[in-house]
RNA sequence: GCCGGAGUAGCUCAGUGGCAGAGCAAUCGCCUCGUAAGCGAUAGGUCGCGGGUUCAAUCCCCGCCUCCGGCUCCA
């Protein structure tokens, strides 16, 4: 720098290469001169905050520049927008209350005390208002107040205020913090055209240095929320958008959701026939129509199997229960929200059952238990009746009625880890023949309120983090995550275009044990209580079914398709013939059908491509002369004159193979 | 459950205070065709349900039901 023979220089590190830089230079000057131009924050000296471009570094500071194409940068740029948004908001709608707003995954909200809740007209309104604000280019400009000057300032903001009075008592959770950083001081960033301020507000940073580097924006839906997330407090009007750092990462993000949409496993339901959900029967029931039922069952088929060869038992268990039960298993006590009603006979209260694992129970307590034979592993589909709030319903995944693949271990305390970890190795490898290969496992531990004993706890908490290590599978801790009786993992999977679904879980359980009063005789003649192990694979079939079916689009693996083979006759002379063919497929077990319509063979192919169907196999005179078959994949590709065992077995391999 | 939005043919959706529409799907007929939509005809509706305003309501108003987007909750 050719200033700095007559100003004090001072030395940094940025992005760990060595830098001098003037004394008074800002971040957004030093990263400059390094030749930085596409950081919207900085991480100073390895910081879990970040600061804004106009800090001030010091001698000996470690710079590191936060790109805005990087989750870290994009945050700052959503929150930036969110800020612009609130100021577009009471531009328009004077008088408006603030809550919060911070950036969220893939976007940004911010809530709003309003007159009436907002129209889609608003919101245009509203974004145009953005589009004039980030055009006239903002700066956002970091300020420190005290607490006194903060009550002030937003005196005619209760949201703000309650947020202050948090700050200052430091008891701000996440999102709040984003607004105001906990006990430290207090900032106000200020919204302004040269000298005049339009907009300022509570906010803890950091953000971009002016609207320049809100490059590309989109509002995307309007929606209540609750202030501070309880349905106690008063409903607050949510717009979320979005932000990228380029109209094209924009348009991007736009696109997936566009795919999502077509996903929806909702849509490719009824799309396919595979399911429906009638209201006659009641939201949230689903009835398997005999497409989705060939699904079902080919999912269930080759779940036994694999449990059957893990050494699992079937059991089987009814779907209700006297009342008793769940006293003593507790769940009248602590899930009765989420209960169906009892239903009366013979002056006895009966319960639709919300979980399986009581029934469970009572197999194991059904006679005395060796420890030669433990581990057992008791195994059922079971399906189970929970009453959701109707708000909450969403498709298979989250419905009223469902089908746990539900098992429950019973071990002795010595087996606990090793079970666990042949258990998860389970999961995945299960998950993995579905097509469901990347992974993320949350290790969940002790909630503030728990019960039983801490040491217990530890070694559970242990035993299930020894199955993590020893599985090799990508965790992260969830600390006070657990639920009130266990730890547990969950795990996760991201889905074709990315998304992240809960699937497993296995908990260590240490309530029903003793509220059971289990036992065990030992090999030194002695009782103890087994270790119990609870687990659910899918979770539920209609769950992991709606999960699979926005995976593959609705182009499930071949083994998995509820028409494996479409027969397509080029002309009427042809169907005998491909009848033929498609009784020797079925003989090898495949689900085959053949297109009798009366409509052109073009016409065939549309209908097979819209069913998803695997594979079409076409015949015309060629191929009955030499006795062979065309096939048309799922790709548009083709292959002809392939002969019949050949295709056969090309099918079959791929079938066998889970493809 | 709460806030907002939407309900028109099996599906996707137009439409208007004055006899209810399209495409696809379905049924029937003609065509017999070599890799993404052949032609014609027919049928299909209490315009979610109930009430109100009006000479007249699918349309405007009110209530309810169902679904959708969120919030809380959750497999």
């Amino acid at each position: 720098m050719s200033e700095a023979r007559s100003t004090p220089v001072i030395r940094l590190t940025i992005d760990r290469q060595p830098h001098v830089a003037a004394q008074g230079a800002t971040a957004r000057q030093v990263l400059a001169a390094a030749g930085v131009t596409d950081a919207v924050a900085v991480r100073a000296n390895q910081e879990e905050g970040l600061r804004d471009l106009s800090w001030l570094p010091t001698d000996g500071d470690r710079i590191e520049s936060i790109p805005v194409a990087t989750e870290e940068g994009r945050a700052v740029l959503r929150h930036s927008t969110a800020h612009v948004m609130a100021q577009a908001v009471t531009d328009l709608f004077p008088g408006t209350k603030w809550a919060i707003g911070p950036p969220i995954e893939n976007g940004f909200y911010y809530d709003f005390d309003v007159e009436r809740p907002f129209t889609a007209e608003d919101v245009e309104r509203i974004e145009a208002r953005m589009r004039a604000i980030v055009a006239s280019r903002q700066r956002f400009k970091r300020r420190v107040v005290s607490a006194d000057e903060a009550r002030a300032l937003f005196a005619d903001q209760p949201y703000k205020l309650e947020v202050i009075e948090a700050a200052t008592a430091g008891s701000v959770d996440d999102d709040e913090a984003v607004d105001a950083g906990p006990g430290t001081e207090i900032t106000v960033y200020d919204n302004s055209v040269n000298t005049h301020v339009a907009w300022s507000d509570l906010c803890r940073g950091p953000h971009v240095p002016d609207t320049a580097h809100i490059p590309a924006f989109r509002l995307l839906r309007t929606a209540a929320a609750y202030w501070r997330g309880s349905e106690r407090n008063p409903q607050l009007q949510r717009i979320y958008g979005t932000a990228w750092e380029s109209e094209e990462a924009l348009e991007e993000h736009l696109r997936l959701l566009a795919e999502a949409e077509r996903r929806d496993h909702r849509r490719l339901g009824t799309e396919l026939d595979l399911f429906s959900f009638p209201s006659e029967i009641g939201g949230g029931l689903a009835v398997w129509h005999p497409k989705g039922g060939i699904v079902r069952r080919v999912m269930e088929e080759y779940s036994r199997r694999r449990h059957e060869e893990a050494g699992y038992s079937f059991v089987v268990t009814p779907h209700i229960t006297k009342a008793a039960l769940l006293e003593t298993s507790g769940h009248l006590q602590w899930y009765s929200q989420g209960m169906y009603p009892p239903m009366e006979m013979e002056g006895v209260r009966y319960y639709p059952k919300p979980m399986n694992c009581p029934f469970h129970i009572l197999i194991y307590k059904s006679r005395g238990r060796s420890y030669r034979e433990l581990p057992l592993r008791l195994f059922e589909f079971g399906t189970v009746y929970r009453f959701e709030k109707s708000g909450v319903l969403h498709g298979l995944t989250r419905a009223r009625g469902f089908t746990q693949d539900d098992s429950h271990i019973f071990c002795t305390p010595d087996q606990l880890e090793g079970e666990l970890t042949t258990l998860l190795q389970f999961v995945l490898d299960l998950l993995r023949d579905f097509g469901l290969t990347e992974f993320e496992a949350e290790l969940a531990t002790r909630p503030d309120k728990f019960v039983g004993e801490p040491d217990d706890w530890d070694d559970a908490t242990q035993a299930l983090r020894a199955a993590l290590e020893a599985t090799g599978v990508a965790y992260v801790l969830a600390e006070g995550e657990g639920a009130f009786y266990a730890p547990k993992i969950d795990v996760h999977v991201r889905d074709a275009i990315g998304r992240r679904w809960q699937m497993s879980t296995l908990q260590v359980d240490f309530q029903f044990p003793g509220r059971f009063d289990l036992e065990y005789q030992a090999a030194d003649g002695s009782r103890p209580r087994p270790r119990m192990i609870h687990r659910a694979l899918f979770g539920s079939i209609e769950r992991f079914f709606g999960i699979l079916l926005e995976h593959y689009a609705g182009a499930l693996p071949a083994w998995l398709s509820p028409v494996q083979v479409t027969c397509i006759p080029i002309a009427e002379r042809h169907v005998g013939y491909l009848a033929g063919v498609a009784d020797q497929l079925r003989a090898a077990g495949l689900r085959v059908d053949v297109d009798t319509s009366d409509e052109r063979m073009q016409k065939k192919i549309v209908r097979a491509q819209h069913e998803k169907v695997p594979f079409m196999l076409i015949a015309g005179d060629r191929d009955v002369a030499a006795e062979a078959v065309s096939f048309r994949y799922r790709s548009g590709e083709e292959k002809r004159g392939v002969p019949v065992g050949d295709a056969l077995a090309e099918i079959l391999q791929v079938v066998e193979s889970r493809a």
